[in-house]
DNA sequence: AATATATGCTTAATCGTTTAACCATTTTGG
DNA sequence: CCAAAATGGTTAAACGATTAAGCATATATT
């Protein structure tokens, strides 16, 4: 492994301290007023040998490494790999590098990729916070570590954070079913006490009350870990219960194609015997027999603009910033167009 | 932001030299012959104190990082996603921590992630390559950095690499369509040199001649970055041409995907009309109305194996490891069950 | 008793950059 | 002509850990 470059080559070559050459290769050479032949003839040199800086010494004496943590529930999960991507691409604009774990909603693996990332000194976080791991984020912004939630946030903690309009989301979930003349409405929901979760099944209440459908009120809470086994036995259920549904809202994208499998399963006709609204997109909404109506989000505006703020509070700024994006109910036939 | 606990803060607390806490840290008492009661002392300050070590600072000292890089054509196409997962789970259980990019099969961009990850010391690379971009990779095999190609490999170069056996993948989802009596099998595929792709054209093609069906062969190569309009022109041409084709086999999951909704579009029915064999699995496969055969990818041991490989090499091992991993071929209503 | 060997710890260099502080000339201004 | 300012550079410490080499002192060996 022929060693790499280093200042000093450049300097031992030129004839210089590797203080002159630093200040060059940083662009200092006014500042630091530098003759402009030496200028000349480091960057020259410094070509020549195709130096390249070392990030980690840089990174030691700086204090900082340029470079962010994300951690998602899952990175198979395509909702999280584009947002991976987008973090990926948009902070790369910036000269960031990212380094990505997943926490699989468990706290204690979400404390230990923190840890791991902490011991690598990154700069910053973006974090998909799990249920009930308050403490480990609150860590974080104890020790004044910049810190960006996104897609959820924990209400007990001032951090900044980028999430959805989820309240709105389901309203107008709702309202979209209620207009098209459903009114036996259910909902499948995680059973969270996360904010994010909470919000969506609040939506769908309150539009179902205003809607002045209360008594039709269903919602079913799936836990994580166990949604295909639970799934099954609730749709049998909403079927077999005495006010049988004839719309469901599904409050995530598992939940969402879960929840197909099991109408495919169950032989259920959609429309007809069931409407049905998705969330997020997927392909296989696309080639769901009757093409789902779903809640779409603005998953690009979301990773660019959790970037943003990171960036911000890493760069100094002390403000939480806290955004709500706004999500769009795109109409398919499962829901009769 | 409270400083972090260095070395130094536990030496001043106990009273004795940063190298004795090291050595102690690093389980080295024995060796080194540092006294009982020294011991029991600084692994006590060491954990009160809650220290956790600089791995920055390690890093730079030891000339490892243990980070290694992994290069994927697009982290949010969901394959690669679960491969990152697998890697990542994988490079986790022995302390490695994993940077991600994704070169959208760009040259350019493969080119200036190796050198971002190179700035930052990765110890090695998994990498899955790019048509064209073999000097990229090269330099590193030149270096003598331990690198690791995966899904694909590049011919010209002696490097490790985990593969698919993807010869046999294409040759048996041919053989298996003509034992379903269909004989005028399409095959649409990428226009690339790149090694998978020509072998699943090559697994293709002497299938064919073996069942003596060589004057059938009909193979649409599109360009990665005009696949959706060339997918729906290749569609059309095929149904237009003289000799229709009555089965189509896919030869990447993304095509896959766009071939379905051109399909989909152009109302064929499937299998009556046209039979199809998709690649990799995806949710999609299964809302197709009819829910497709396919060839199944052991992604686990793909990234499971590349870990291992490289992390050998990482430790010192010269010696290129060729891998091809068996497919599946999963029977399902789109070619008759 | 004199030397050899163990024992327990310290010193200081090192990895590659950054950067404050300083030094030596030369130029300028009044 | 002399002090002040400008010019062009060097030195060395620092970041936090690792590790080879060295230095006392105590114990063992013959």
């Amino acid at each position: 492994m022929s060693k790499r470059v280093s200042l000093k080559d450049i300097a031992n070559k030129v004839g210089v301290s590797t203080a002159l050459v630093s200040y060059v290769l940083n662009g200092l050479e006014k500042e630091k007023r530098v003759g402009p032949e030496v200028v000349k003839r480091i960057r020259e040199v410094a070509g020549d040998l195709n130096y390249k800086p070392n990030q980690i010494a840089r990174s030691l004496r700086k204090g900082s490494t340029n470079t962010i943590g994300l951690i998602v529930a899952d990175i198979a999960n395509p909702f999280f790999g584009q947002l991976a991507r987008i973090v990926e691409d948009e902070a790369g604009k910036h000269n960031y590098t990212v380094i990505i774990g997943s926490s699989d909603e468990n706290c204690v693996k979400s404390a230990s990729l923190i840890e791991t990332f902490l011991d690598r000194q990154v700069d910053g976080f973006i974090i998909v916070p799990s249920e009930g791991c308050n403490q480990e984020i609150e860590s974080l912004v104890n020790k004044e570590i910049p810190v960006v939630l996104v897609d959820r946030f924990l209400p007990e903690l001032s951090t900044s954070y980028i999430v959805l309009d989820n309240f709105g989301a389901t309203y107008e979930a709702v309202t979209h079913l209620v207009a098209k003349g459903y009114k036996n409405i259910a909902l499948i929901a995680y059973k969270s006490s996360l904010v994010h979760m909470q919000e969506r099944i609040r939506g769908y209440s309150e539009a179902m009350k205003d809607n002045h459908l209360e008594q039709a009120i269903q919602i079913k809470e799936l836990s994580y870990n166990r949604v295909k086994e639970e799934i099954e036995e609730g749709v049998s259920k909403l079927f077999d219960g005495n006010n049988k549904p004839d719309a469901m809202i599904f409050s995530t994208n598992a939940l969402s194609i879960s929840g197909l499998y099991a109408l495919k399963n169950h032989k259920i006709r959609v429309p007809d015997d069931m409407a049905i609204i998705g969330f997020d997109g997927n392909e296989a909404f696309d080639f769901f027999y009757s093409p789902l109506t779903f809640i779409e989000q603005p998953i690009e505006e979301m990773g660019k603009e959790s970037v943003r703020v990171l960036l911000d509070q890493i760069k100094g700024s002390k403000e939480n910033v806290q955004i709500e994006l706004n999500h769009r109910l795109i109409l398919r036939e499962s829901t009769g167009g």
